[in-house]
DNA sequence: GTAGTGATGTCCGAAAACGGCGAGTATTCT
DNA sequence: AGAATACTCGCCGTTTTCGGACATCACTAC
């Protein structure tokens, strides 16, 4: 498996492609080891695509992506996962929310636990879930992270 | 996925294969599902050599099987179904000396549930292994079909 | 306040159940 | 006696089951 590597006021960031297009993005120090992907590429294309995109997004160039991405978990996580695109930039939501949209009200805390798996946090932003009394709770990246990827979005927010 | 079928002395036989060669041979009633296979593969070369050298061992003409064959399982199920190969035609072993052969002299019970599942019988030849009293115990294709083949190879036996 | 409770999907570890067994012992027929 | 049968118990790898733990939250009861 190869990984794209670079340098963002966050940290290193890596990145991975399979077939269909981005399959993770991981920080220094993720959480859940990522699995084997089963058909992986070395795809520079792909990748730096993606590369540009997020370093747009780390200089306030980008507050939307675009990009093929890859999701491979249960029904459920990849609702959960596509939901979280239409949270807006800058924006917050509370778990409950979120589950409300996926269609499972009673199920915030089964969003925690898929929001806990993302595999492609910042493009598929989990940062803006946040606890509904206003806690960040939690982030695979360390809670640091989060509360600098909100204020980072709050400085350019329209 | 894809299944070759043909007659056979002991009812229709259907044998699939992947990229690495031989998968499965199922009887008509097979006991456990044969899982997915990943990488599949019609391959029309292998599965004739297969039909033909399997119809050959019905008509007497072939003691001994000579395939690419893909295993799948886990570390000591394949040394067990390796291990097969070992015993001669027209011979049997009991589950107690397979269990030694395979370096785990107290697993004869565990071999048992190995050969339960052995994916290419026949082939791997399962239906040689009998209970140290010389009871037949257990046959995925039927108690009759094991008889059948130890009949057959007796007959044939020099 | 604060402490407890139930609902939800997934993962992970532990524990139990389950087989294509076998050796040893007891029981039952000739 | 001696042989056939029955029951018990240990053995081993795999599969299944089960109980928590989670990036939650609203509600109730004190």
């Amino acid at each position: 498996m190869w990984f794209d590597e670079f340098k963002t006021p966050i940290g290193m960031l890596k990145i991975a492609v399979d077939a269909k297009g981005l399959r993770y993005v991981l920080f220094e120090s993720n959480k859940h080891e990522p699995s084997n992907i089963v058909d992986w590429k070395k795809d520079r294309r792909v990748t730096n695509e993606a590369r540009q995109q997020l370093l747009q997004y780390f200089s306030g160039e980008r507050q939307e992506f675009e990009l093929e991405i890859s999701l491979a978990g249960t029904e459920f996580q990849r609702r959960t996962w596509q939901m979280l695109a239409s949270i807006p930039y800058g924006q917050t939501w509370s778990y409950a929310e979120l589950a409300k949209r996926v269609d499972s009200p009673k199920a915030a805390r089964a969003v925690g636990a898929a929001n806990g798996r993302n595999p492609l946090p910042i493009v598929l932003p989990c940062h803006r879930v946040i606890g509904s009394n206003g806690s960040l709770t939690g982030f695979g990246g360390g809670l640091p992270v989060k509360q600098w990827l909100l204020e980072h979005e709050n400085r350019r927010a329209t």
